[in-house]
DNA sequence: CGCCTATCTGATATGTTATAACATTGCAAA
DNA sequence: TTTGCAATGTTATAACATATCAGATAGGCG
């Protein structure tokens, strides 16, 4: 799996390697994947596009997995906290991690029109913010890198 | 005035000086700074770190400038697509911007300890980001990094 | 087995952030 | 003077998030 978030794919495919994926690494580091949690991930992985945690609440509250904000956000937690899932801070949106199992320093490509995500990797240490954060003596624990814009499909004249 | 939200210094000046380079742009650009524009920008002013919008709209109740969500949202808003002040995403809050005039691509570092937040540039186009971009084909209009961590201050055994 | 403990889930309420929608004011140009 | 426009006032509500406490379930261990 590679950067496609804004290319046509297999997504089928893209979704079950994900979810197993997910599977392994939960037995290997003895994670509970619960079933509200797998099947957050999985309405996560649906699509390369960032959801609301309303959205998600809705979605299970129509399968019989809950209906209170808490149920949603307790399962977020889970999968963000464990490198499932990231959110999207200049949405506050929630999507399915691209690249699980790599060291995680996030970045995002988010198309304003058409909500689309793509998903790579930043290099906090590196780059202007890392010399900046080192002359001043602050440490980086954690970065939030995300560019909006306009994805490959939405710029045929597409202004708004 | 340069990079100083980590460093003490003389507040006050610093204050006034942002204030009169605000009035200034305002003046040349033809832009509105009202009673309660003016007013959110020196709240803002008042600190290194980010404020809430009720925060704020306190402050302003307080003062009789209005006490309803819009006001302050109002005022936010003309501040921060002028390029006073900006938002921080990663905690839903607003900060006056520490480099008016220059071109903006701005870039964070927030201490999680003390709130102290530093304002730096990025360089959107160059760097991991840039290349990931434009091999991918999507257009950056616009860009938010931000980098949490612990300021100097902050890092003496303070873990927690 | 039976109990303890940790973890997860259920449920209610509330807190926090942000915007929609519509009415009004005040000033200035036509 | 009327018309237009930018800014405000006002009410209500949407959208996002968490605190808290009670109940269920599953593993570890005597």
């Amino acid at each position: 799996m590679t950067d496609h978030g804004f290319d046509p794919h297999d997504h089928d495919h893209c979704i079950a390697d994900a979810l197993s994926a997910a599977e392994a690494s939960c037995a290997q580091r003895k994670l509970n994947l619960t079933p509200v949690r797998r099947r957050v991930l999985e309405i996560l992985l649906q699509q390369h596009k960032a959801l609301g945690a309303y959205d998600i609440l809705g979605q299970l509250e129509a399968e019989g997995l809950g209906s209170q904000p808490p149920v949603a956000y307790r399962a977020l937690d889970f999968l963000v906290s464990n490198g499932f899932a990231h959110k999207i801070e200049g949405l506050n949106a929630y999507i399915a991690c691209s690249h699980p199992n790599a060291t995680h320093a996030p970045a995002f490509l988010i198309c304003r029109k058409c909500g689309a995500v793509q998903e790579t990797q930043s290099e906090p240490s590196k780059g202007t913010l890392g010399s900046v954060a080192r002359a001043a003596g602050f440490v980086i624990e954690s970065t939030v890198v995300e560019a909006q814009g306009l994805c490959p499909a939405c710029q045929t004249g597409a202004v708004v």
